[in-house]
DNA sequence: CTTATTGCAAAGGCTTTGCAGGATT
DNA sequence: AATCCTGCAAAGCCTTTGCAATAAG
């Protein structure tokens, strides 16, 4: 089964404690100033293997490379088209019904300009 | 300008009168019935330039490869999880509102089993 | 004629994987 | 001790791009 290792909690933690919905890139960046010897393969690894486990969620917006979020409660994004950033949003969408079909879960994507770069 | 060309407007149509939101490798093997020179190369420039002019979308779901949707008015997408496939759906969210923030458009995609994978 | 577009093949970005050594239970 | 995990480097998949030749306006 599975084992910790330190490599795979920091990889965690910085997910967790991230709320930029960091790419693998990102959290290589981040996990090389605490491991500086951690490979960018054993990131990709845990990365996939956390969100196969549940303990993270993979998004991924158009064609950019896969970002990772650590927030596992039900939620939405808005991403600002402007700065890049992508916000946790409440859910603004009940249970969801469609004619003929079971639906399981929904994904909700918000784009458009935040406050700050409205404000510009 | 934009020069019109054979394989553009080949792609184009392929494009348009699919119902599978394909792939480019799927527009290609279309393409190449009609056209077994065309190339690659040629199939990801056009459907690339395509979607910059707006005349099809790109959409992707996870981290498989990019679909393109020739169906220009709103809609929103169900994905089947059981056999892969992808329907349009008509809208069923109004103009969204978020507090401080401007929302010029929105992504909305459910998951779930669609009715003939359901009865299975 | 001018220059956008093509086919081809090589290169590019992001991600996965094989391997031998090291870490965890 | 058994085996999961790591670092490294090579390979893989999808997509883009440089080039000389071709085709569109």
């Amino acid at each position: 089964m599975e084992r910790t290792s330190r490599q795979r909690s920091l990889i965690l933690e910085i997910v967790r404690n991230s709320r930029n919905h960091p790419t693998a890139e990102a959290v290589y960046a981040e996990a090389r100033k605490l491991m500086p010897n951690i490979s960018l393969g054993t990131v990709y690894r845990n990365l996939r293997q956390l969100t196969t486990a549940g303990s993270i969620r993979a998004v991924s917006f158009g064609s950019e490379p896969d970002r990772f979020d650590g927030m596992l409660d039900a939620h939405e994004h808005f991403v600002c088209l402007t700065c890049g950033t992508v916000y946790d949003i409440q859910p603004t969408l009940g249970h969801p019904h469609l004619p003929g079909k079971t639906v399981t879960n929904y994904r909700l994507d918000y784009f458009g300009s935040c406050e700050a770069c409205t404000n510009k």
